[in-house]
DNA sequence: CTGGGTAGTGGGAGCGCTCCCAAACTAGCG
DNA sequence: CGCTAGTTTGGGAGCGCTCCCACTACCCAG
């Protein structure tokens, strides 16, 4: 049995006007919500709708009109595992929701080898979407250039440089280093050390800006010999962990650019006899579940992921529609989430 | 300047038919590899395609052809929350892996509401996807049922009962909860309780009669008094650890039906003075970060996750093509991954 | 040499929409 | 009461593809 209609084909634009007697032209403007329809035909063809179960055919619609209703998340898979996984789960959810809302599709797209970039090239070339939102792009990445030379929306989840010349959305990260420092200071750690992300990427370099910030607002004199750089993986920060308590053992803090970072460096600590927070404060970037679940819980500064979503799904909608309200470069608050740790 | 072709148009079929100099069929018959192609037009047309960078148009294939090269995966966000997160993400990671290898699209779905729920019907019935997938479905869940009454290929991840009609790729969740009691026994531990998911879900019930069985096989005689019932949430784990260690004092190990609630049951029995494991063995499902991130480091059952989105994108491909070589129901082995905890 | 294949090919007829132009109506004004 | 200006409407012309039918070559057996 069809749920509606005969022989279980699905009823078509031209059904729909027949039935409410009116041309195809006007339900088509009933349904784009045109304002030039008179109210009599505005209700004849809402009814015809809802008696028919009509829902419009998006393949036809894309051919006809020049847009698709989909939007392209992309994610370059290299990254996927580094960072810590829950955060593009956040983001997904986000952006899902923004979406939703404005009826369009969402595309996955994980990129993880050449082949599969260069096959979603070809995907943006075909316009196959209104637009694409990228997250965790490196510095040298050409994707946003690719994109904005098709002329495509795009937004970028962080940037690329303090300069980027595409629309993005992104969190405090220099704010979130030095609300780390300052909160270390404040508990009376004089030497802070700091375990970055790779310096190839904006953010690790922001939250290492941050950490010298929040340094010189303590008070405090920097010391290179209390930096190391890994690269946002838990082995990398173990061993950056073990770097730094070897260059200097009186450190008595330690700022780690992500919480899978301070989960490494809470195994060297552990590992060298020191307890956290008593000889060792640790405080981590992400506000993850890794942070919640480590002896002791860390303290962790949070980015508003899922807002991140929303809003860079919100940017998106307004550049593709044309009308760009709201500002196309954000940076959202970050905020301390203090536990156990420091 | 355009990339190619005139005034920034894409290159259409019909152009590479005039360059190739063979008519629009033959143009169409070598992108969809057909056979009945003279090798001579084959080179022709591909050549041609090279020189234009011709992509095909999504849109004008799904509106004459009757399929999208889209597939949807549809993710019931009250269960994001409470499954471990990675295991989407996982998930996702097989999935699209595997839809990349066949060119076809990935569409996420999250639904949230009533509302979405709906539009997402309606979705489906306007034939806007070629499969669906679920994931978490529960086991009074309608929307595999309005799938197939669509009769839209779909494969679910885990399945709502012994007797699924429905496609599905399901993990040993009962060898999962009897290698798990099996390790304990071996450990000569002799009073092991479990803490299960909800008992509505089948995998909870799986998980549960793994644990009856592992007990059996090891000549140990059950006893109601050590199975509490919690929802995969850790504030759950942590209140049915509370009521077991109040119930039988005298237990001397946990099988968690996953990791976050035995994260949950850890922080009960550190409240209660409980040394795991010396005291207490614990046992967790899933071999989540939040597993090796445990203090001591969680021994837990380990599912393939990624696989089985590999394997259930690869039986939605089959259904969709009608090719039905591989099972269409399938239950992938489990592995037990052994640490400190037990 | 003929008839009956069989590979290979071209192109008409749509798929269901949007765009847009011209027709049909309305109203307002001199 | 005719004329202009504005509003609402119908429907033709595509969008770029696939499907499929008809047609041409060519081959082989009779």
């Amino acid at each position: 049995m069809a749920v509606n209609g005969r022989q279980g084909g699905r009823p078509t634009l031209e059904e729909v006007a027949a039935r409410a007697g009116v041309g195809r032209g006007t339900v088509s403007r009933v349904i784009n919500g045109s304002p030039r329809v008179s109210d009599r035909a505005k209700a004849a063809v809402s009814r015809a709708i809802a008696e028919l179960g009509y829902v419009p055919n998006r393949a036809a619609r894309a051919l006809a009109g020049a847009r698709t209703d989909a939007v392209a998340l992309v994610i370059p898979e290299t990254e996927a595992r580094l960072f810590a996984e829950p955060y593009f789960l956040d983001i997904i959810r986000g952006v899902s929701a923004e979406l939703a809302d404005a009826d369009k599709q969402l595309l996955l797209t994980l990129i993880r080898s050449r082949k599969e970039r260069q096959r979603f090239e070809q995907y943006l070339a075909a316009q196959r979407v209104d637009g694409v939102l990228l997250v965790s792009v490196h510095a040298d990445d050409p994707l946003p250039d690719v994109v904005r030379e098709l002329s495509i929306p795009a937004v970028l989840n962080g940037r690329r440089s303090e300069s980027e010349p595409v629309a993005y959305v992104d969190s405090d990260n220099v704010g979130a280093g030095r609300s780390a420092v300052a909160h270390l200071a404040e508990r009376g750690r004089r030497r802070i050390a700091t375990i970055t992300g790779p310096l190839d990427m904006y953010v690790a370099r922001c939250r290492l800006d941050g950490y010298r910030q929040g340094l010189a607002a303590a008070g405090l004199v920097g010391d290179e010999r209390l930096v190391a750089a890994a690269d946002f993986t838990e082995e990398g920060g173990r061993r950056a962990m073990r770097d730094l308590l070897e260059r200097c053992p009186d450190l008595d803090a330690v700022f780690a650019a992500s919480d899978v970072m301070a989960a490494g460096a809470r195994v060297a600590l552990r590992e060298t006899g020191r307890r956290v927070p008593d000889d060792v404060a640790l405080v981590g970037v992400d506000d993850s579940a890794v942070a919640r679940h480590m002896d002791p819980p860390l303290t962790s500064v949070r980015q508003p992921i899922e807002e991140m979503g929303r809003v860079m799904a919100r940017v998106l909608l307004q550049e593709i529609a044309g009308t760009e309200a709201e500002p196309r470069q954000l940076v959202l608050p970050t905020e301390l989430v203090v536990r156990d740790s420091a």
